[in-house]
DNA sequence: CTCACTTCCTTCGATTTCGAAGATAAGCGG
DNA sequence: CCGCTTATCTTCGAAATCGAAGGAAGTGAG
């Protein structure tokens, strides 16, 4: 049903190494593939002809002959993926080897329900398409990222907590109507961490944690994004330690949410006096060295490095990666750094790395591209 | 170096499938393996050919003519696995498919060491090979698993907390010393999740809490063991929230192993005046209903479930398979349960399942029979 | 019992993949 | 400039794999 690239066998794979920048000649290809070098080259040359790969001048030398450098095709194809927020959505088109070719941010209301939202994502892509992209080259995937629970079954959104309509709604399937094509519904948290393992080559364990107006956390397991059942990656939800006692909008109290979101950050400081809008105002405010949104993030920091460890004993990643309109603030990175170091086991921090985020602002859409060029070639 | 089964290209991948037990026949192969059906006769042709194979009567139909069922020949060759613990060793030899032969166990002190340990092992096997396998049957690997954590990329012991002289000791290489085989060497609750996995069949996503004197715990993803930078899988160094605060042997206070792990009860236990010497006596005394051993497993279960809570919001597994001596007494599981029940997402709790564990007693060597297999095939 | 249907397995020619050998194209040191 | 080394890519016969077709052996409905 759906349109997907045509290639077939071992051209896909030969397709996807290429577009996911792993690959950057035939002897990498053979690399990488497992596949003689002989049938690489018989595939390379089918996929030229095909006018999805083409070549591009000489790489460099690794100590003997240059080789000759493929990249992806630009009439092969675009993706046009969003990223849907609460009050605004960001969205564009890539190519198929996920570099942006368009991307703008627009205000939207996801309180007005999936419709119109979805509506309105489609009618910005078909003006982007329309204005950026030449018609001979086709449309080859549709996806968004929900900032709720996606059922990576039936691809509709599951109890979302400030999505009103979003429940059980089939987002995909009224996409689908739209467009005949692969179509990707994921959750953000998981978008922005498909895109930020591009960025950590040899990492295979990861785990990537978005701290903004809420926390968010993706993981990537052997290289792939771990669903588990579909709701993988939550730690916004567990308990902290805590003298007081905050209940959370889930219905338990000392969520850790409830004490280290940008969110809670945000009502706290509006309790000492000082008014904000967004996270991004917190990292001003801590920048311009104010004593209580540096103590407040250094506290959110603490509690969020406390949660971490347990979940670092446990997994064992090689890099934990924070980012998040939040994660701007130095203190943040350096409380969760000092919590981590301390508690965990020396097996598990070993080579641990905690660093800032590297895929920036685009993270969700570049994972969304490298997510859908995975099912367009499936 | 190793001398490996010898199986090319794709047999290696039919016998695998043959031997974990989800092919059967040749039908099952091609479904399984994504070969051709002719492609997959004529490598188990060869096979049988081999004597690795052999065919055994006809499966059950499903509606058309009957499968002629293949199993891997008695000949094909054993695996030599032992499961080590503080004060006794767990040691048998098992078919290619992991059947048990023969199974014992004797008594061992780690604390004498890691030559003289392992050199007892390896007597042992040698007398159990003698007395229960033809001698044109050959040792096809050698495993065994340790228990403290074992560095993945050396196969060494790194930093056990009670095994004296065992740091850093390279076991693989003393065994390879003696076996010119695939050589294994693994953490105990590893082996354990490897072997349990069997019995899941249909669950990719597992996690199995071996609960005895200790508080282990092996992670499945995807069906294979995830082994982190080595140390993945901990959860007994997680601090635990508490009134009071009791130092942990790791220099940490208020780790659940402090107070949830059979030595943490048995101590209290002797505090309350009850002496028991090993964490079986406490299923003992719960199944008798002497009140301070049941509220104290009760508590310990509650303790277990408040930080698993985190790890199956995060993880999202399938299963959480509850083993280990403790794991008999009732009220352990209810209230793992409970906590996690009451704790958890919705969306994280619909479809997972807290159990006991179904491999029994044998499950590390069972483990320990898989993965050697799965090394001797690479 | 017969007939339609399903599943299992094999046969055989077409296609794909492999791998050894060689051609091509660099870098490097004298 | 010239050999020596390294790496990339292609050629071509051998081997593995595929897939369509068909035979074998069962189930179930009428």
């Amino acid at each position: 049903m759906n349109q997907r690239l045509p290639v077939q066998g071992a051209q896909g794979d030969l397709l996807r190494l290429v577009a996911t920048g792993r690959a950057e000649s035939r002897a990498d290809l053979a690399r990488l593939s497992g596949l003689a070098a002989s049938s690489v080259s018989l595939r390379v040359e089918e996929l030229i002809d095909a006018g999805l790969l083409a070549e591009e001048g000489a790489g460099t030398s690794r100590g003997g002959r240059r080789p000759r450098r493929l990249r992806l095709s630009s009439g092969a194809g675009v993706l046009a993926v969003a990223d849907l927020g609460a009050h605004h959505v960001r969205l564009g088109l890539l190519d198929l080897s996920g570099v942006p070719i368009v991307i703008e941010e627009r205000r939207c209301e996801i309180a007005e329900g999936p419709r119109r939202t979805l509506d309105r994502i489609a009618d910005a892509f078909d003006a982007l398409l329309a204005e950026h992209v030449p018609a001979d080259v086709p449309l080859r995937g549709v996806g968004t990222g929900i900032p709720g629970p996606v059922d990576p079954a039936t691809l509709r959104v599951v109890t979302p907590s400030r999505m009103p309509g979003w429940n059980e709604f089939p987002v995909a399937e009224h996409l689908a109507t739209r467009y005949d094509l692969p179509v990707l519904v994921e959750n953000d948290a998981n978008l922005m961490a498909a895109g930020e393992a591009r960025w950590w080559p040899g990492s295979e364990n990861l785990m990537v944690v978005k701290a903004g107006t809420g926390i968010g956390c993706g993981v990537i397991v052997n290289g792939h994004l771990h669903r588990g059942r579909g709701a993988a990656g939550d730690i916004s939800h567990v308990r902290v330690r805590s003298d007081s006692s905050i209940l959370c909008a889930c219905g338990h109290p000392d969520c850790l949410e409830a004490y280290a979101s940008g969110a809670a950050l945000m009502s706290a400081l509006a309790e000492a006096g000082i008014e904000v809008t967004r996270p991004a105002d917190i990292v001003t405010l801590v920048n311009d060295a104010v004593p209580e949104a540096t103590s407040l993030v250094r506290n959110a920091g603490r509690r969020m490095g406390e949660v971490l460890t347990v979940l670092v004993n446990f997994f064992n990643p090689d890099v934990v990666a924070v980012g998040g309109s939040l994660s701007a603030a130095e203190p943040l990175l350096t409380s969760i750094r000092a919590a981590v170091w301390e508690r965990c086991l020396p097996l598990a921090t070993r080579d641990l790395e905690i660093a800032p985020a590297r895929a920036g602002r685009d993270a969700a859409l570049q994972g969304a591209g490298t997510l859908l060029l995975e099912a367009a070639l499936t």
